[in-house]
DNA sequence: ACAAAAGTGTTGAGAGTACACCCATGC
DNA sequence: GCATGGGTGTACTCTCAACACTTTTGT
């Protein structure tokens, strides 16, 4: 039997997209870039480009992170593989989805080279996206649900000492309904994963008590 | 500016690899092949094989699925994508992970083409495995058991109409835990997703009731 | 009668849910 | 003293876990 070559079988584009979440003014948020390319020249697209020969997937997904939104330590996250023959109108182009969370403060916009502008985007006011992206960010927000109920990603929205009114608010935000504070107390305190980190004592109310993240991001809690 | 071709960028070789699952003699078993070519000629491997250029995912999975066991109606189920740039020592070949469960009678194992020899093995009892396929399959059992708690994809490897003590022996296999038959039969009937499709009378013992899903299936359902 | 597996209830513990008022600070 | 968010307890319901004996059939 012949030896078989790579190149005997058809090789597909594959790239790399990365669904940018954020939480700021009370809403949850993704980045979008607007393409400066066909085609979808215009559109408003999810950030993300060619994997190169010799980089993994998740270093090519840092790497686009980094060149859009200049943060460097986020909580990334692979989704899913959408590989439709069609969804591409240039040929056949495979890409791996991926999800970052991070602070809003982290992130500091710069459209790259082949975006002609970068902007935050409200999850529930979202114009209409290029190739299969609606789709995408749909199942991003599915998993990014699920994560946020059973485990603790969820802090990586936070900054490093945060309050439980804030976690709470995230929550409410990212589930759209209210929780009540003395349950959503107690259950967060009973997970016994949050460290005290003193008083903030610069606010013009009660100073509230702040706490940090004691294990690890990600890790398997059912926190609702 | 230039118009932008796919070609100017690099394009790996993209296979799918189909993990399939089955029940067999109390054991949880798994489809590996014998690799026919090199590399890893004689190891065993996920079964699998490149994406034509026409095909979505989904059904080149389905198409190698069918290729390697005959079965054409699965639960299949896309996972991971696995691309780091070693992982095949031909050149960089990407690789989207599927997960496959199915009844045991329903499978004709004949090895494919390209492999020597096809078999189900014990979970427990793995041989070495080709390229990064020891990783791939954890990452399918950790899938696995997390669907089989919260969803109701357990049914399909089930025939058609079952008791409920071979739902609860499959749990046991796949959690390797015994469960209290009271307890598993009330959670089970709680659940509202059985119907009841009268008696089985050929047995030599008490002659049980038998079920059929009611559901769809792999819908959220809290099962364990 | 015996072997094999099916079928069936109760109790106690713990978790989730509903619900409202006082507290500490800055201005 | 008022505006702002922070912090806290109880009672009820529901779910989960532990636990063992009787039933039905074929041989």
């Amino acid at each position: 039997m012949e030896k078989i070559k790579l190149s005997d079988y058809p090789q597909p584009s594959v790239t790399v997209d990365v669904v940018v979440f954020t939480i700021h003014d009370n809403e949850l948020k993704v980045l979008l870039v607007r393409r400066g390319n066909e085609p979808f020249k215009g559109k408003w697209a999810i950030p993300g480009g060619f994997v190169d020969m010799n980089e993994s997937l998740e270093t090519a997904a840092k790497r686009e992170l980094e060149e859009e939104t200049g943060v460097k330590n986020v909580y990334l996250e692979q989704l899913y593989t959408f590989g439709e023959p069609k969804r591409d109108p240039r040929g056949r182009v495979i890409t791996v989805a991926y999800m970052a969370l991070t602070n809003f403060k982290e992130i500091k916009i710069h459209a790259a080279s082949d975006a002609a502008d970068a902007q935050m985007f409200s999850v529930s006011k979202l114009p209409p996206l290029a190739f299969d992206h609606k789709q995408v960010l749909e199942y991003a927000l599915k998993r990014l649900k699920w994560k946020f109920e059973y485990t603790t990603v969820a802090f990586s929205m936070l900054p490093l000492r945060f309050t439980i009114s804030q976690i709470q608010r995230m929550y409410e935000i990212v589930f759209n309904k209210k929780f009540d504070k003395r349950n959503f107390t107690k259950k967060i305190l009973s997970l016994n994963i949050l460290k005290e980190e003193g008083i903030n004592k610069e606010v013009s109310y009660r100073p509230p008590m702040l706490y940090s993240l004691k294990k690890n991001l990600g890790e398997i809690v059912d926190i609702i």
